[in-house]
DNA sequence: TTAGGTCCGGCAAGCGGTTGCGCGAGCATC
DNA sequence: GATGCTCGCGCAACCGCTTGCCGGACCTAA
């Protein structure tokens, strides 16, 4: 019933034998539907199925150069920002018959180099959540396999990303509405196209608003970079000349602190509140804090924080579904990436500033 | 200086002419060293870098049938308890020259099996985390290709494991040492392995320390279970024929009522923090919970959790370097589970009864 | 009857590597 | 100087599936 080696599996060739038929029409049969009679197609369908044949993908892909296979990088997999996206990713790659597979670069972007040029031939596609690579090196890899972005747009490669401008708008409206003057942003990776995005768009506002808008950083996106940054924080702002390291704790707090920060994310935020806590102030009563991506969590921390929710999950079904039109030749629509409305979420790490 | 169709890369064929040397012997200069003299092989090393010869993946798969890529089978990616696996795994995966690939199942079985299915010939190996597949199932791929499970224990297949028993040990005796004689157990899903071992690990210790163990569910584990597990808790124990539906919020509260209880995992746990907090009731006050896996976020909740910590890093990792092990050919030292010491996390979400 | 079309199925050439085998050259050994 | 080794390389057969092309059978229309 088997053939010489008892593991492997029947190919295409066994179940032509068994059906008296050329191993093209197996072939055929089983995936060009109507290219033979019904007849011979039902039987070689029967035979398939008993003798438990399955398709080796690798020899398919060989031929067509298709694997049917896209993979989405995201920068750090312990950040719970992204499970969503991944959901909103997977679900709309299941949906097309297409395979999703997951990588982790640990925000690093020599590991990201190296996993897309080792998967560069065994992928359709690429999705990019966050990357930390430049704009060339994303291009260069875009000539050679379709690739889309999430949360970063690079000229040339299409993108989709949350509306950053008036989310940005959002958030320091509601700090300027509480009676904030003052906000400082606590800037994320430098490499991240959000972080400089998100500045931009504050700074902007800020402007607009009649408010004083600083920055500190950049710390590395998690709970961690966000203690440093309490710490930071409370430093004089950084135009008046100071002599550094001989600051003691809380030692350069001044009349003009400032009483509001925007964090690059929700890690950094959390972090930042813990620190300051730890240093004895109290969120939001001596500062108000406001997080960006609206994380698992987010809602669990004291006090609950108030967040710039992105909308992670259409991110990354749109984010896919793009990626695969272009995959089967589609022209982008439009060169313009495509932007998703954000939406601040109002809890109670945010109130009015003290006097 | 390119082949005929511009876009598509040089091959090993292209690179033999170009060194007027056979196929083979640039293959074996590339992959088989010592194999070809010095000089033939420098020169093809050096032609193969100047013409960007990137070996096909694909191509190199099909005869000999091996990927480099071995594939770890997540039951939900939202669940933070997987960062520190994902990371250990890659890590080990990495060190070894190997790609490791992630797929998210979202608690289904059924997807679960078509990944395999779909997975089966394209990798070398599987780990599995927390499968929510029946033994058989898992069986019948690991008959197939090597494959290591974590968290879970299936016979003939290699795993590792946290040592659940020491763990609930732990957990409970935490519990005695402060007063508790009651304990609830909110039980996780039916298919997960982790649930049974540690409900039943459980039961046993406290019938050593004299406790009164009782257990409801299952619930999905996440903080909506936990919310819905809140609200269970309050209604009297299952031992009691009562009548169904009729009981309102905090209906049924006995003076036999739980006062500690142990969640299958954090996201319960913390979800029935937050539903006890909204039906009135103060934890560690009223009643003292612990969870399990000390996830990213267990330390800022409020209270902070006390939680089991499983060793999930080395539980990735060693998973992986066992799986690797398998692949290149090693017998397993033994049929035996890794187990791997969990350590209890004390924080604030216990303290004793009241009065 | 013959010409032209449609349907089905087979042949064989890839896809891009790997690898068993064999052969000739160069060298040491007897 | 003949014998036997080792070394370096080429030949060609795969791995398992896809697909362009061809030809025979059958049908329809002129």
């Amino acid at each position: 019933m088997v053939g010489k080696q008892g593991r492997s599996m029947p190919t295409i060739y066994d179940v032509a034998r068994e059906c008296g038929v050329a191993p093209s029409t197996v072939s055929r049969a089983l995936s060009r539907p109507g290219r033979v009679s019904a007849r011979t197609s039902e039987r070689i369908h029967e035979v398939a199925a008993r003798m438990g044949y399955q398709p080796n993908p690798l020899a398919k892909y060989l031929p067509t150069g298709r694997t049917e296979t896209v993979v989405l990088i995201v920068s750090d997999i312990a950040n719970p920002v992204y499970s969503p996206m991944i959901r909103g990713a997977e679900q709309a790659a299941a949906q097309a018959g297409y395979t999703l597979v997951l990588s982790d670069i640990d925000e690093s972007p020599d590991r990201e180099r190296d996993v897309m040029q080792k998967l560069l031939r065994t992928v359709d596609g690429f999705a990019l959540a966050t990357s930390r690579l430049s704009d060339a090196a994303i291009r260069t890899i875009a000539r050679q396999r379709p690739m889309v972005t999430m949360n970063r747009v690079t000229q040339q490669v299409p993108s989709v990303v949350p509306d950053n401008d008036q989310g940005m708008r959002a958030a320091a409206t509601h700090l300027a509405d509480l009676g904030h003057g003052r906000v400082t942003y606590i800037s994320g990776p430098a490499t991240s196209w959000a972080n400089v995005v998100r500045w931009r768009a504050l700074r902007a506002v800020g402007e607009q608003l009649g408010m004083k808008i600083r920055r500190i950083g950049p710390y590395a996106p998690t709970v961690a970079g966000g203690w440093a940054a309490a710490a930071d924080l409370l430093k004089p702002a950084p135009r008046t000349r100071t002599g550094r390291g001989s600051a003691g704790p809380a030692a350069g707090r001044t009349a003009t602190a400032t009483t509001a920060v925007i964090a690059y994310n929700d890690l950094l935020a959390i972090g930042a509140m813990q620190g300051l806590s730890d240093l004895g102030l109290s969120v939001p009563g001596d500062i108000s804090i406001v997080g960006c991506d609206n994380i698992l969590g987010a809602d669990w921390c004291t006090p609950p924080l108030t967040t710039l929710a992105a909308p992670l999950r259409e991110l990354g079904a749109t984010g896919i579904r793009n990626l695969l039109a272009m995959i089967k030749g589609a022209q982008p629509r439009s060169r313009r990436p495509v932007v998703l409305p954000s939406q601040l979420i109002v809890r109670e790490s945010t109130a009015p500033p003290r006097a």
